[in-house]
RNA sequence: GGCCCCAUCGUCUAAUGGUUAGGACACCACCCUUUCAAGGUGGGGAUACGGAUUCGAAUUCCGUUGGGGUCACCA
């Protein structure tokens, strides 16, 4: 049995794209099921779109996913090698130069589209003499294109999809080396997949209509094929191509919104791919074992938020709270100002996870619920503090009683702090509006937050009697 | 437009040719409840259409319609 290689093969044009990282994490645990090796290639072929540091941003993403690969190549330092085989192919007359300028084909493509016909490289160059063709080469810029077959079928196949054949017909001469020297992608991926050894080629299904230009490059170096597995597109809920304008696409952008690897990861693995009928929450420990192609789907799955955000809210209640608060941490380091996140790093962030857990899905709703930590309370109006009261007496009341009743607490944590204020209320006979609602006034501020209970402990007794204390003075 | 792919609740999906077509997200109602959540219980909701094959079709075949992808010296 020959061993399983397969790849992830981006551009590194930009941060990538969740569609990408879908693909990256489909060919992970492929080769971590069966065995087999991860192989990263770096297709950074088009001068024109390099972005300084598209590579490491690659790497940052698929080490984010924890998505470790076995071996790194990067194409543009493997020109030789391209070269080397598109002059083979010349030397076989199964390629050849074109020296046809871009205005040329720009006019012969307007041409054509003002005739209503198909554009397409009408084969100029095709008969060239070769010597003529050597001698030029010396001189003018030119591309060398391969000679496709124009007669016949080509037979392709996807593992997924069964034998799909297109027209030989409909093949035109494409380019394997451009002017500059560098190689096409058509041309560099079927080099690299076939020296690489590659088993199964996994790529997103745009790539299907170029299938057959591969599977003739390869029966032209007289290459053994990998297998192809072609995966369905992921859509906006437009059901268009995911795009900038639907939001968030790229990883390190629900990084920032706040998404956590596990629910990002699941997420992604359930576009595309089921298990069976009822799981649907995985390890990634439980997805190397179980993961299959053959149930890989093929139409294409529509991004729904709706379910990431509840996947990560699950993750985030299901965790423990000393990793979330590690989450915490970081998040909290990267989104607020350095003068609130020293504050907030004076408080525990255990005990901030296990407040915003519940109540979260994802770590910008934890920012929001936090925000009482560093915002101290203050009050334009009387009424904004008695609201939740009868009346200004009553509110006053309530106040002083609070502050004497935290103030006798020894052991100042959740449970106490719990048990001390229902006992209060049941004294006094107060409404749980209004001596807890109250007390949200005015230790918090804020229309929505975590219980009453758990921000007075998280702030501790000299904090949340300061915070009551100011407001009695208040009123 | 040519070519290629695809078609089960709004969405992700499950269903050796025989199931009351299952689950999850979302939605609605109720319960719980100090706000917000979470949780619990229940509910509505799908095989695009038309033929053919078959005792029997979501499932096989053909057509229609719809959607998507692709047609660069980008990948």
């Amino acid at each position: 049995m020959k061993e399983t290689r397969v790849r992830y093969a981006p551009s590194p044009t930009g941060d990538p794209h969740v569609g990408n990282i879908r693909s990256a994490i489909f060919n992970w645990l492929f080769a971590r099921n069966q065995k087999g090796k991860f192989i990263l290639r770096i297709e950074d072929t088009d001068q024109a779109r390099m972005v300084d540091d598209g590579i490491q941003k690659q790497k940052d993403a698929l080490n984010w996913m924890g998505l470790n690969w076995d071996e790194v190549y990067i194409q543009s330092e493997r020109i030789e090698i391209y070269t080397k085989y598109a002059e083979k192919l010349i030397d076989e007359d199964k390629a050849y130069r074109c020296f046809a300028t871009q205005q040329e084909l720009d006019d012969l493509r307007n041409k054509q589209k003002a005739a209503g016909k198909i554009t397409r490289y009408d084969g100029r160059y095709r008969n060239y003499d070769l010597d003529l063709s050597q001698k030029r080469s010396k001189e003018d810029p030119f591309v060398i294109r391969f000679k496709s077959p124009q007669e016949g079928i080509t037979k392709c196949y996807d593992e997924i999809r069964g034998e799909i054949t297109f027209n030989n017909k409909e093949l035109d001469d494409f380019i394997i080396m451009k002017s500059d020297g560098f190689p096409t992608y058509h041309f560099a991926n079927v080099v690299d997949d076939h020296l690489m050894n590659i088993s199964h080629v996994m790529r997103a299904e745009e790539w299907l209509p170029s299938l057959p230009k591969h599977v003739n490059i390869y029966k032209s170096l007289d290459w053994e094929m990998p297998l192809f597995v072609h995966l369905p597109m992921i859509l906006a809920s437009d059901k268009t191509k995911l795009s900038k304008r639907h939001g968030a696409t790229s990883i390190q952008e629900f990084i920032n919104e706040g998404y956590i690897k596990p629910a990002m990861f699941n997420f992604l693995v359930l576009l595309g791919w089921a298990l069976d009928d009822k799981t649907e929450q995985f390890t990634i420990e439980e997805l190397i074992n179980v993961f299959n192609i053959k149930k890989i789907s093929k139409s294409p799955a529509i991004f729904n938020k709706q379910k990431l955000d509840w996947f990560n809210g699950k993750y985030i209640r299901e965790l423990k709270s000393d990793e979330i608060a590690k989450e915490l941490d970081l998040f909290f380091k990267n989104s607020i100002n350095i003068k609130n996140y020293n504050i907030i790093k004076k408080y525990n962030f255990v005990d901030i996870a296990n407040m915003i857990k519940e109540r979260s899905k994802t770590l910008k709703d934890s920012l929001m619920l936090s925000e009482f930590i560093y915002n101290i309370p203050s009050f334009k109006s009387k009424e904004e503090v008695y609201a939740m009261c009868d009346d200004i007496d009553q509110c006053s009341y309530i106040l002083k009683s609070t502050i004497d009743c935290l103030n006798k607490i020894d052991d100042f944590n959740i449970e106490t702090v719990q048990f001390e204020l229902k006992n209060l209320m049941e004294e006094l006979n107060l409404k749980p509006k209004n001596l807890l609602g109250t007390l949200r006034i005015v230790i918090t501020n804020q229309k929505i937050s975590p219980p009453v209970f758990d921000c007075i402990s998280i702030l501790g007794k000299k904090e949340s009697v300061n915070r009551i204390s100011s407001a009695l003075d208040f009123i």
